[in-house]
DNA sequence: ATACTATGAACATCAAAGATAGTCAAAATG
DNA sequence: CATTTTGACTATCTTTGATGTTCATAGTAT
């Protein structure tokens, strides 16, 4: 059984197909739609439609309120610097990460199979380390491959 | 009489036949069947699903959790196995890594730009730690990267 | 008209409950 | 003794519901 927050998801991507960057959306209709709480909606939006994801997200309340999201279509280049200079502290947690890669894989700056490789490489399996490390190593390897990608010239792979 | 865990194995391998190349199933619903403790099933995949027999796991927690089984791959890259199970041990140098990693680039295991980011996630600037620990870091993060690669797919990157 | 208030229609937040899986050590088995 | 089996405890993810906040509009008093 595919848990609600994965069709929620799927949903309000699919909604943002078609070359749209923005919908909105009315959070009780959602809601009503899905037959779950409206905090559900609100829960798979902070969850899955952060600014790591490449979204971010507005709201009005009040009558003729609605929830809308924006996703953010990156210029790579700029883009990896911030990841790299500011995003990126002296450690990053797995979900962060994750949500990193994916965002980059999104806006094609990386193939599928290089964010699998990046999501391997700061995996807690690779990682093999106290928890309280984990997430300082993680920051160091995330950013060595960044800055990899980031140093990529127009020679393109076969 | 013959123990569960020898039941557990071949009914999930018999859930690989049929060329399904992965499963998915749910803890406490095989647990269930064969009226075992859920951590039985943990333990029949930690004994008999790793990486030495050609298998990687994933799961997931919470509402509609599972646990992924997926077979590795065998023949082509069946130098991948040997490098994860034999080759690899509990420490590596960054020059050995980076042997490894020509040798599957050369032989288009790996695009170009794979074997670069995988050189950075092993090199001394990403595993930032006292000398004494790097080489053990550098060993968990290249063979998660490696079962990531036995883990591929037939579909390709474009 | 202008200001104030009331009402209802949204969304936000947060904590609790529910649903899974993971870990680890002790007990049982052979 | 090694392997299997169990169970208590933990970690993580999802779902719900109670309560709070904000906004637009309609009503009311001056």
């Amino acid at each position: 059984m595919r848990p609600l927050t994965d069709s929620i998801e799927s949903f309000i991507k699919s909604l943002l197909e078609e070359g749209q960057e923005q919908v909105d959306v009315q959070r009780n209709e959602l809601a009503q739609y899905f037959r779950c709480a409206p905090s559900q909606i609100t829960y798979v939006l902070s969850t899955r439609f952060t600014p790591d994801h490449g979204y971010v997200i507005e709201s009005r309340r009040g009558g003729g309120g609605y929830i809308r999201i924006v996703r953010l279509r990156e210029s790579p280049g700029s883009n990896l610097l911030y990841l790299i200079n500011k995003r990126i502290g002296s450690a990053i947690s797995k979900q962060d990460c994750d949500a990193i890669i994916s965002q980059l894989n999104d806006n094609d700056v990386i193939t599928d199979n290089e964010a699998g490789l990046m999501r391997s490489a700061v995996s807690n399996d690779a990682i093999n380390l106290p928890i309280a490390f984990k997430d300082a190593l993680r920051a160091g390897v995330l950013r060595a491959m960044l800055l990899q990608i980031a140093g990529r010239v127009g020679r393109e792979d076969e």
